[in-house]
DNA sequence: TCGTCCGCG
């Protein structure tokens, strides 16, 4: 064990040292309940219980009279009568999400189109929509309804649609002017996800469209942020409506100091905390990554066996935990006994864990954000936002009155910029500019609340060109290759790959490539089981690179009869390669729909290579001839230098080759190529021959 | 020799 804690847990004086320690977190009372509205605001997100309450129909009836929203349903239903478009502001627990859209239906405000309600995540459209169905005593896909990937639960006579709101966007991409709806619910708007910010253009410019024609669409923005400012301002000055929430009181405490080591803070805190609260009392911590967990895990575990207090339970979450070993989280523990929940960001929106009443929260974030220069993405942990910290501060509320232990000072906290960047301002734009194009808009003037720089813009719009999606980036219109493009929901690289596979005569290898690629990893390596890990991984390694490795494993995936229990034994996430499954059956899907023909490559997997070139290209790194500093021994197409990533199965192959294809540049502590193939040099001249030539005259 | 936040179609 490694860790730079354990010493403190194994000798009891040394356990003194630890409490007197000059570092220790000291926890004041700087802003008790100053101003408890505050304390509330920025809660939201879904209770994921609410699928499994089972009541009767009379309960139901009587706990919908309860929500805060009913007592003002009258001016609500009248104000949207009065308005096309109006913002509704409700904290947690005000029923805005589940009610407002069944006063719209009971009145029979839809007309005879329908109501959308667009989530920014799966789970939350199809939860929502079953508690809806639950409350009106309809059976879902009848006038309640949801419509996610790979799960449309709608018939014709559905009126009120739960949806993700990537599932609007490409409903937008078949009609922009969206006629199948008369309202639109725009839920979630504080999150600021891209698509959110892409339809707030689309419905701004349906709504406008459809007034001319006659046509009315009414618009609901619902937010859970009181700084309605920025979304009243682009909404040009509409309507405002705040609703009450119905949380409890969370009392916030600040250090005094600064923390120079939140690490080392969070777990001198725990303790602290441990000895002097009850024990039925759960904390939930908040941590940036899979690896931070595990160490403070371990930490937790070593001290504990030397402490005094109750039995300590940890649990750790985030997204890349199999489901399993998710779930509990939500499992009861023994009376008497402590839960210690160290989470990612999952638990800020994405989940809700019930009878919290601690939160440690350490006030920053792994941030993701992208580099348009060098196409590198770059991972770093960040301070969050006030916002972000109201919301993780909220968890601690949900079912009773709790605290929120801030690990920095009070003037720190106001130091912070009020809410994240959106992250329109931080991704490649590659994907949402295609659909933008092919939804008909004009990426120059489409209404954005925050646009993203123009730099930004071109450098996607020039990948766009180079892909054959569009004519020019200076007038970007739509060709044919983009708008076949279009009809895969998948990054426009990748879309690329599947339409050249024919020529190569590697469909089904690419499908399947593709699907995995655009699932999330499905390698699970915990920190201490590394070594077993790896070794197991040999069976599936192809010298040719990581992708043919990828295929490999997703056609044994494919094979195994016990599926879950074949990926327990190879240290692989069931989750994901599932999921590349479900995304390899829609491709698939949609290729038979475009009459393209399924053929394998076999042995050949050059040709496999060759193509994922077409879409990838680029993507390619070069051998540097001569060693320099220690910036990495490839140079990418930007002049950019970075190294095999250590998790590759070409890192430190010997000879190193030449040349190579990468799925991605990672910035972490050095620049990692991610993901990568070994390829000949010359390949590139002859898949993308403009874009070689190019490239030559830029190195 | 690395340590992959969260999501969507």
């Amino acid at each position: 064990m490694d860790s730079k804690y354990a010493s403190y847990g194994k000798a009891k004086d040394k356990r003194n040292n630890f409490d007197t320690k000059a570092k220790r977190v000291k926890l004041s009372i700087d802003n008790k309940n100053n101003n408890p509205q505050k304390e509330n605001k920025h809660v939201n997100g879904l209770d994921t219980e609410i699928s499994h309450y089972k009541e009767n129909p009379d309960d139901i009836k009587e706990m919908r009279k309860l929500l805060p929203v009913y007592a003002v349903r009258h001016r609500i239903l009248e104000e949207i009568r009065k308005h096309d478009t109006m913002i509704i502001v409700g904290e947690t627990g005000s029923g805005k999400t589940t009610q407002i859209p069944q006063i719209l239906h009971e009145h029979r405000l839809e007309d005879t189109a329908a109501i959308a309600v667009t989530q920014p995540r799966r789970v939350a459209a199809i939860t929502l929509a079953l508690r809806v169905a639950t409350e009106m005593s309809a059976d879902i896909g009848s006038f309640v309804g949801y419509c996610v990937r790979f799960e449309d639960v709608t018939s014709p006579k559905t009126k009120v649609i739960y949806l993700t709101d990537g599932m609007l966007l490409r409903e937008a991409i078949m009609d922009p002017l969206l006629m199948k709806y008369s309202i639109i619910v725009l839920d979630e708007a504080h999150e600021r996800t891209v698509n959110t910010d892409v339809l707030f253009g689309i419905v701004k410019l349906a709504q406008k469209e459809r007034k001319l024609r006659g046509s009315k669409l009414k618009v609901i923005v619902m937010s859970a942020t009181m700084d309605v400012d920025t979304f009243r301002n682009y909404f040009d000055n509409c309507a405002v409506i705040y609703l009450e929430g119905r949380t409890y009181p969370v009392t916030i405490y600040h250090t005094k100091l600064k923390q120079e080591d939140y690490q080392y803070a969070v777990v001198c805190a725990i303790f602290q905390l441990h000895a002097s609260t009850p024990a039925d009392h759960d904390f939930l911590v908040f941590l940036t990554g899979q690896e931070e967990i595990e160490t403070v895990m371990a930490n937790i575990k070593q001290i504990a066996k030397e402490s005094p207090g109750p039995q300590i339970r940890v649990c750790p979450l985030y997204a890349g935990l199999p489901a399993n070993k998710q779930l509990v989280v939500w499992k009861p523990i023994p009376p008497g006994m402590r839960k210690i929940v160290l989470a990612t960001n999952i638990a800020e929106a994405s989940v809700t864990i019930p009878k919290i009443k601690c939160v440690i929260d350490t006030g920053v974030v792994k941030e993701r954000s992208w580099c348009r220069v060098t196409g590198a993405e770059r991972l770093h942990v960040v301070p969050c936002s006030q916002a972000a910290c109201w919301q993780r501060a909220g968890r601690a509320g949900r079912t009773a009155p709790g605290a929120a232990y801030r690990l920095y000072t009070a003037a720190d906290f106001a130091a912070r910029p009020q809410h994240n960047t959106p992250e329109i301002l931080r991704c490649p734009l590659a994907a949402t500019l295609l659909m933008l194009i092919a939804t008909g808009m004009d990426p120059g003037t489409f209404p954005l609340i925050d646009a993203p720089s123009p730099d930004s813009v071109q450098a996607s719009l020039i990948l766009l060109k180079e892909l054959g999606a569009i004519e020019n980036e200076n007038n970007p219109k739509l060709k044919a290759l983009g708008k076949k493009m279009t009809a895969f929901p998948i990054d426009p690289k990748y879309s690329r790959v599947i339409i050249s596979a024919p020529e190569y005569g590697c469909l089904d290898e690419a499908l399947s490539l593709v699907a995995v690629m655009s699932s999330e990893n499905i390698f699970h390596t915990p920190l201490h089981k590394r070594e077993e890990a790896l070794k197991v991984k040999q069976k599936f390694v192809s010298p040719l690179g990581d992708h043919v490795t990828l295929l490999n494993v997703f056609k044994a995936f494919c094979k195994a009869p016990l599926k879950k229990q074949w990926c327990k034994e190879n240290y692989l996430n069931h989750r994901n390669l599932s999921y590349a499954s479900d995304i390899r059956a829609q491709l698939f899907a949609i290729c038979q729909r475009l009459n393209m023909e399924v053929t394998s490559c076999g042995t050949d997997l050059d040709q496999l290579l060759k193509c994922l070139l077409s879409g990838l290209f680029t993507n390619c790194a070069w051998a540097r001839g001569i060693v320099t500093s220690g910036t990495g021994r490839y140079v990418t197409a930007s002049g950019s230098g970075a190294s095999i990533h250590p998790a590759s199965v070409l890192h430190l192959k010997r000879p190193p080759p030449p040349a190579l294809l990468y799925t991605e540049l990672l910035q972490t502590k050095r620049a990692y190529l991610v993901t990568v193939s070994a390829i000949q040099p010359h390949w590139l001249h002859q898949v993308a021959p403009d874009y070689a030539r190019r490239c030559r005259a830029n190195r």
